[in-house]
DNA sequence: GTCTATAGAGTGATAGAC
DNA sequence: GTCTATCACTCTATAGAC
């Protein structure tokens, strides 16, 4: 029997396109199977606890990335302007210019949004909470810095959407360049 | 045998709950059954393509509303202020401030879009068009009514997102303030 | 020998189609 | 209601690293 030694990291990416592809309920254990290389022996051996623990698995993954590679320079950068621009760059590549969508949107709109309620919810008031304090320190008031970053987040869910169902990634781009502008007035 | 005589348009209404409420894929044949108070040889027989038939029938539904409560308004009116008041007005009952979502939002999403491309493409593009039309009447330039209504569009699509990952219809209120704001601004 | 990664036949339940 | 396909998942078996 062929031994390819692997662990329950390498296969987050495969598995994270998969759900963002199909969803938590059209991502059955057979696609899984097919896209991760693996069979359902050692699937079950990584994720004892199935496909919920396969997506919860990767929904930790993401916000893993987003807290260090977008949150924390938000909160901890000496330049809050460099640091939203930074966010924004990242953003557009992360999600491949619109052609990616965000998984953690994607389950907050279906039923699984209950399922991972936490992570979700995390999610969204962490990024929140990170731009909030940068644009606090580019001068806006506290007010303001949660009314904008509110907008912001919901300005980059909302270009995803608009993205995918127009098929047409340059809007997302569009909407991005439209945040940076807005981003930058204090 | 009772029979409770019914037409198609009759359960499209419940078939839309069902289908926000789980998705494309998660919404079974037994739930959709149990919600209409239907059976499967009912089901079939007002909508013989299946399931498909049944979310088409219900994104033709949404679309037709959408049409007339909204898009009309805003490319008739004579008073396009009132008009795209009018509409922030409308949109707020309809996803009862934030506590429902968008059925072709979530659609385009998940791996449905693909199936219902020209449905989910037509509705954002028929509403940024006749809400651009208003704002060039109220006096804005093609370029900048373009840019205002697809920024509103998805301002919406993001708000509905956040409102539901987050648990908090007061999100969604607050990003149609913001938008009404935006919108008033000539 | 033990342990871990693997494969996949087999389970009952439930899916959508008709 | 009946059909077949497919679902998530279980379990046994096995290979190789120690």
């Amino acid at each position: 029997m062929a031994r390819v030694v692997s662990e329950r990291a390498d296969v987050l990416p495969a598995l994270g396109e998969v759900f963002r592809e199909h969803g938590f309920e059209g991502a059955s254990l057979a696609l899984i199977g097919a896209r991760t290389g693996l069979g359902k022996g050692s699937l079950y051996h990584f994720f004892p606890g199935g496909k919920e623990e396969m997506a919860e698995a990767v929904l930790a993954e993401i916000d893993a990335w987003f807290t260090h590679e977008i949150f924390a320079p938000l909160r901890e950068s000496k330049d809050p302007r460099q640091a939203i621009a930074a966010m924004l760059q990242a953003i557009d590549a992360y999600f491949r210019s619109g052609r990616r969508i965000c998984l953690i949107g994607a389950f907050a709109l279906g039923a699984t949004r209950d399922r991972f309620a936490a992570r979700v919810d995390g999610y969204f008031a962490a990024w929140e909470e990170a731009l909030g304090q940068a644009l606090m320190r580019l001068g806006h008031r506290k007010k303001a810095a949660v009314a904008l970053s509110e907008d912001a987040v919901a300005a980059i869910q909302g270009a995803l959407v608009l993205a995918r169902a127009r098929n047409d990634p340059a809007i997302f781009r569009r909407a991005l360049a439209r945040l940076g502008d807005r981003l930058r007035t204090v």
